[in-house]
DNA sequence: TATTAGCACTCAAATTAAACGAGTGCTAAC
DNA sequence: GTTAGCACTCGTTTAATTTGAGTGCTAATA
């Protein structure tokens, strides 16, 4: 089956309704809403269409339609072709330099939170250095090898290993050949990865020297350990009934305060949005559901927009709200705050 | 009337149950489980009474009674005089040294958040100095008074003060002695107050002077700015039904977000321990319901301990749950990882 | 052939009613 | 002073009923 104009101009009318009100949709309401004149049974039809290819679907027998997340997914990628509709009823949005970055990244995710209503968070900035561009193994002497690294942006590392017993110049040359082919262009989680097939590979050789050069490289990539995370508004999720029961609540509230599972989202936002660099250049990402990285948001639905800080800073910030959250808004705010932050610390 | 054995023994016996069911006792129940035998009748009569006294209150008629906030204060003031009642399923709590501060912090926020299933924040800790306890202005040239002072801990803090005319010896003179009569031994908040009752008296008297040493006063105490407070599990107030509600439950989430109110609490809890640090000395305080300094937590308990860390760092630690909380768990919580930071920076 | 009116049917949510039961206060007897 | 007895209260539970928005299907219509 196709999806023809009509059952576009239906999809949408049901997909917008739903936003606004938060009840399922049934013929009758979109027959006054729509702007084509049809009949609630010519309506019906379609809607039975559009829910046997997944748009939209009922929570019961004789209710009306509610978005699935296939639903959601074809009106928000819809949405961002259309560029920059205008979004009237938000507060301007006006950031402060602060003395304090933290003081500003606050600031940042309160404003956030307060002009959507949803939950929000902001990551600190991270040094752009999440991948390995250049990895070399020399013998010092007999006890020692130096591993110089260098990661994505330029920056060198330097790490002295200690081996039991000394490693000949033949080994070496092809310890680095290997290392080199097969880790080059990756990011950390995939070094592991490839480590572990390299190991099963040699199984046996040196595997302590590639212990340590895996640690080495992992030191050199990481900035994990100064990011800090702000998040404000997590209490707005018990403004949407979806999402007050105490079960999904606490698992909510539970991940913004821990903190830890944020950072996965950061990360793979932070990479994704790296990808396709190209492409798009808004940054802006929408997971909906159960595509988010997170397992305690797929009720949720989150945005999130990267922001960079003078030269190699990037951060990370999102919103996280219901399925049904006001898109266009929410991307709106997030491209205000990005251009702003850009803006200020421009030299 | 008077709160003879046998009443106590019964207000005991109706908190204790209520307690560790969470619903209203009623005198069939209590004839049941109270060890001197009395019959329901007499129990209603005792009932009527400790009701009429303000220990209990009825939900509505015809329902059993449960603790007021005053039951609670004299359970819990008679169960801080019996010394150290054994807690028995808690697991151990060992605190790790960690590298950093922070992580310390989290881990103590976690454990105790976990073992008792309440929530719980600690503070990094203060320099001990809120109290002023020397303040002397000299005139130093026409347009410039220095500020010499001194705060408990005996940390002198200099300030210069410009003025636009000078001031001579005897104004000067006398206005030393007026400060110090009324500030010495005052907290930061109390000195506020002091000033303006000064200020009121000696009305128009160099008031822009008074105004720069109430600014240096306030710079010298206040170590505020570096104050972090570190929380953990917050969403274990969804496990008691009388918090679980969205209207309460979204406004102590947002307490717990926001952290500037926590802010308060920790003030308040840490100057109270100083007043009182001749008699008691576990440093644990109680604040039920109302009584806490917090609008937010006024349908809970909030249980306080101050920590030091090394010789002149005094922190402070909490734990917030519903007001049926179990007392006795929690003191020895606290209790426990007050000693453990104890040992654990001691040089 | 596409659209629509009509109608029987479904089902969550709201409303009402009845039964239950834990608990009370009061009185009179022990 | 204590207790048994009893009528009464009132929140909770359960079931029955009503309501209404919405559907799918069929047959008539354009």
């Amino acid at each position: 089956m196709e999806l023809n104009e009509r059952k576009t101009k239906i999809l949408e009318a049901i997909i917008r309704n739903y936003l606004e009100s938060g009840d399922p949709v049934g013929s009758r309401t979109l027959s006054r809403y729509l702007d084509i004149k049809l009949s609630p049974a010519t309506i019906r039809n379609e809607m039975s269409d559009l829910e046997e290819m997944g748009y939209i679907l009922q929570p019961h027998t004789s209710s009306g339609r509610i978005p699935s997340d296939k639903g959601y997914r074809f009106y928000v990628d819809s949405m961002m072709a259309d560029r920059e509709k205008e979004v009237s009823d938000m507060h301007e949005m006006v950031v402060e330099k602060a003395e304090e970055l933290s003081g500003l990244l606050k600031q940042v995710a309160k404003l956030l939170a307060d002009n959507t209503n949803y939950a929000a968070l902001i990551s600190s900035p991270q040094l752009h250095r999440n991948k390995l561009k250049f990895l070399q193994l020399s013998k010092v002497d007999d006890g020692n090898i130096l591993a110089v690294i260098v990661v994505e942006g330029n920056i060198i590392k330097n790490k002295m290993i200690e081996v039991s017993e000394p490693m000949d110049d033949d080994t070496l040359l092809k310890l680095n050949l290997l290392l080199n082919t097969h880790l080059n262009g990756l990011s950390l989680e995939e070094i592991n990865l490839g480590l572990i097939t390299l190991i099963k590979e040699r199984a046996g050789i040196h595997s302590d020297v590639i212990a340590s050069v895996r640690d080495a490289v992992a030191d050199a990539i990481r900035a994990d350990e100064d990011l800090e995370i702000y998040t404000s508004g997590a209490n707005n999720i018990f403004k949407y009934p979806e999402l007050a029961d105490n079960e999904k609540a606490s698992s909510i509230i539970s991940t913004f305060e821990e903190k830890n599972e944020l950072g996965q989202l950061i990360n793979e936002s932070l990479s994704r949005d790296r990808e396709k660099k190209n492409g798009e250049k808004t940054g802006i990402q929408v997971y909906i559901g159960n595509e988010s990285p997170i397992e305690s948001m797929k009720d949720c639905s989150v945005v999130t927009a990267t922001y960079e800080l003078g030269d190699n800073m990037k951060g990370m910030m999102s919103i996280i709200g219901p399925k049904r959250m006001d898109y266009e808004k929410v991307a709106h705010a997030l491209k205000t705050l990005q251009e702003q932050l850009d803006v200020l610390y421009k030299k």
